[in-house]
Formats: C-alpha cells, structure tokens, sequence
RNA sequence: GGGAGGGUUCCAGAGCGGCCAAAUGGGCCAGACUGUAAAUCUGGUGGCUUACGCCUUCGCAGGUUCGAAUCCUGCUCCUCCCA
C-alpha cells in the first residue's frame, strides 16, 4: 500500500479540523504507517438517535471519507448500545432512551446515509452491542472503576447540569466510558468527531494505555452552525439541512444562512480550496450562497439537479414567481353565498390558518394576499368572491388555489 | 427514612385573592427594509364570535371565598440537602 508522504496527508486532514489531540504524535502515526504500509485505523461512532442525518454530522463523515482517500481504513460503530444511553454530551437533560428495536430501524436507515458521504464497500462496520451485549456485570464493574466521579464532572455539560439542579443519572455517567471502550475493541489509531468529544476522545487512551494498545489520536472537527447561524446544527433545535432532503428544499434552506456563516460552511462542506473559496465570498453574497449550495447538493444529488434547484430558487424565491406545486385545496360549494364568502372563513377553511382568530390576525397583519397579483385582504369580514382556481396565499410560506367544483 | 424547594401558556421565567389569557426574554409567525438572508424596526403569538362578549387554561382532585394561577387539604411528579 502506497501512501502520501506525510506532509500531503497532514495538510489534508488539518482542512477545517479544529484540533488534533495529541497533535505530535498524528504525524508519528502515519510516518509509522506509511513506513509499514498499514493503514490507519479511523474510528467513528453515530448513534442511531433519529432518522435524518444532517450536514453536522457529514462534518467528520467527510473527514473520514478523505482518510479513506488516503488509503486509511474506515471503521464505523454503530452504537446501537450507547444510543441506548443518549450521548449527554453539550446537553442540559437527560435525553429520552430508545428501545432496542427503534435503534435497530435507525441503525438501517442511517448506514444508508453514511453510505452517501463514506465508502461503505471499504469500512469495517460495528455495532456495540457485538461487545456491550456480551459483558457481565463484573466485566461493567472492571470498566467502571477507571473513572472517578470528580473526573466525570469536570465535563462542562455534567457540571452545568449539576449547578441548574437538574438530575443526572447514573447511565449517562457510563456514556463516555462505552464510547471509549469502543476505541480499545477496534483499536482505533484515530478517531473522528466534534470537538465536544474530548473527553471521551481522552477517556479512550487511558483505556488503551490499561490493555497495552498503541494511543488513539482525536481529530476533532468544530461544530456546524445550524441555520440561524449561531447555535450548534441539530435536530432538537429545528435548524438543520438533513443529507435525504430534495434538492430545492436544501437550497431554500441554504440561502437562509447568514452570510457570516458561508465561511464555515465552505470549510466544512465542501473540498474546494480555500484559496477559491475566499474568491468566492469576496464576490456578491448571494452567487457566492447559492455556489456553496450547489455544491453540496451535488455531493448528495446530481449536479443537474444541483442546477434546476438553483434556478427554481431565483424564480420563486429570487423573482418571487409563482411556486410549481401548488397545492389545491378543496372548497366546498356550500360555503358560499352568492359565490361569496368572508375572509377569515375562507382562509380556515382551506387550512392555510389554524384557528379563525389567526386569520383575523394575519389579515389584520397585512399578510394574506389573493390572485396573480396578490391583492391584500383588507378587513377580516370582507366577503370575498371566489372563483375555480382562485389562487390564496399567507405570509410567503403558505398558498393554494380553491378548488369549488368538488373534484 | 428525615428536611428543603419546586411543578405557570412552545421553552425559560415573573405572577400582590379581584385590574390575569396571565409580566419579561427566547423561539416562532407576519409586516417594513434587502441581494436571499442575517441584523434592525414594528406588530402578533389559547379557542369561539362581524361585533358587545363568551368559553377553556396555570401538575391532579377536592375545599375556603361573591371571586383563586394565587389561600387550605389530599394525591402525584421533579430537584437538592442530610442519612
């Protein structure tokens, strides 16, 4: 196996990583591998928590994708046992435990995903349950007495949990430790993840250094903004670009993102160099949003798609064209008078106001439009004449046309 | 087992027995602005009603009172402390 001299890899896996623990002794492994031609042992572990997969966790997954490009191998873990647990990691509760069977249907669902970013042909799989599902309660009891409680709490996510009096609980104590067990089972040489994970990155070379292994080293990537450009890219916070959504709707969510925040994304999610990339966001904003999206949309679509999402972007978004799929919503004949009906009514029927008092208010709020040519709703009892095909809308995000024909 | 403090509208978090559908902040929605955004500013954010108004909500169940989110009793759940 023939590798990169060491320099060249080194370069490349220090793109958009925030820290490499202990960064010394990185370039001491891969001489070591590159002198014996045995590649590297990558380690990253997901949780099947959810279903969606989002861009935040494509950050080391990517990373992983080009030590695979290295030559190294990829070893994936399923933690099918931890995910049972819930990692507390940068949470402030306890988070909900899964039942083995839902982790099991995640688990599919998400090697699907995995596979979109990573070479699934050419990783090692595992799940945790191989060597969790197996230990006795003296093999737990071995496990856990390498830790201290005084160490677990240093953990900023224990410590501010322990300060706002909300509980921790005794399993979630285990999380770090099973994670860094995983390391010794697969004798990682490396390990991905956010850099969140230190202390398990850390908590794992201890191990090592208990059964005589060779240390891993932590690659740690910095957490993805979300959409609002601030707090951290998760499920929980609804601010995410999940890796199986359409292409259009990545690049709507794609041009939300502040401007401030294009830089990171560039970094993280796409191989462009950084001397392109710093081309690209000295030019308009907006061409350089709806470049970073077509680019990673491409990695997960085509780059045909890529380009029609764009396009339909500038239409509907851009120019404010019409959507192309407009849903059409049924109204019944009977509701009307005369062909006539009053706003509000209207509005609640077609399901595009929950209740008749959010009608009254976005009418009253200026934001419900009618026809081609969005004509305001002025008053909430104005009788509003209806027409097949009359076109409603709220606000930017919600509209249909009236069906009154009943079919 | 003993003690203390809590459970309030999406979240956090105020709340004097009447002026509480309930402060404030966040989130979210809408409007203005704009290159999409962000930021900013403005408004909105239980339900029903064209309107006056009405109805349901403050862990649960009772009670006191003309009147309770606010007082009392029981239950329940949560957190902390001592053992």
């Amino acid at each position: 196996m023939e590798f990169l001299p060491v320099e060249e890899q080194m370069a490349i896996i220090g793109r958009g990583v925030e820290k490499i623990v202990p960064e010394e002794e990185l370039a001491k492994k891969l001489e070591e591998s590159r002198k014996t031609g045995t590649p590297l042992r990558i380690k990253y572990g997901i949780d099947p928590t959810g279903i969606d997969l989002h861009l935040g966790h494509t950050v080391p997954m990517r990373k992983m994708r080009q030590f695979q490009e290295l030559g190294h191998q990829a070893v994936i873990i399923i933690g099918n046992y931890t995910a049972m647990v819930g990692d507390p990691s940068g949470r402030d509760e306890t988070r909900a435990r899964l039942t083995e069977t839902a982790v099991e249907q995640n688990a599919k669902t998400y090697l699907e995903q995995v596979g979109k970013v990573i070479d699934l042909d050419k990783a090692e799989v595992h799940r945790n349950g191989d060597w969790f599902g197996k230990m006795s309660f003296s093999d737990i009891l071995t496990l856990t007495s390498k830790v201290t409680i005084a160490q677990l709490l240093t953990r900023d996510d224990f410590s501010n949990r322990m300060k706002s009096e909300s509980a921790i609980y005794l399993h979630e104590c285990l999380y770090p430790l099973m994670q860094a067990w995983d390391s010794v089972e697969i004798k990682a040489d490396i390990e991905l993840g956010g850099t969140e994970q230190l202390f398990s990155f850390m908590l794992a070379r201890e191990l090592q250094r208990d059964e005589k292994l060779p240390l891993q080293i932590g690659v740690m990537s910095p957490i993805l903004v979300g959409l609002d450009g601030v707090r951290r890219m998760g499920k929980s916070l609804g601010n995410y670009i999940g890796i199986a959504e359409s292409p259009y709707d990545m690049m709507k969510m794609f041009m939300q993102i502040p401007d401030d925040a294009m830089k990171m994304f560039y970094e993280l999610l796409t191989d462009l160099p950084l001397g392109e990339v710093d081309q690209i966001l000295a030019g308009h904003p907006k061409d350089a949003k709806i470049a970073l999206g077509k680019t990673v949309i491409e990695e997960y679509h085509t780059g045909e798609e890529a380009d029609e999402a764009a396009a339909r972007w500038e239409k509907e978004i851009g120019q404010g064209a019409l959507p192309e799929d407009i849903p059409i919503k049924l109204l019944p004949p009977s509701e009307l008078e005369d062909g006539k009906i009053m706003a509000v009514k209207l509005l609640n029927l077609l399901g595009l106001c929950n209740s008749s008092g959010e009608a009254r208010r976005m009418i009253a709020q200026g934001a419900t439009y009618l026809g081609e040519e969005k004509t305001r709703i002025e008053t909430h009892d104005e009788l509003i004449a209806v027409e097949d095909g009359l076109l409603v809308r709220v606000g930017k995000k919600k509209i249909c046309r009236v069906d009154v024909t009943g079919n």
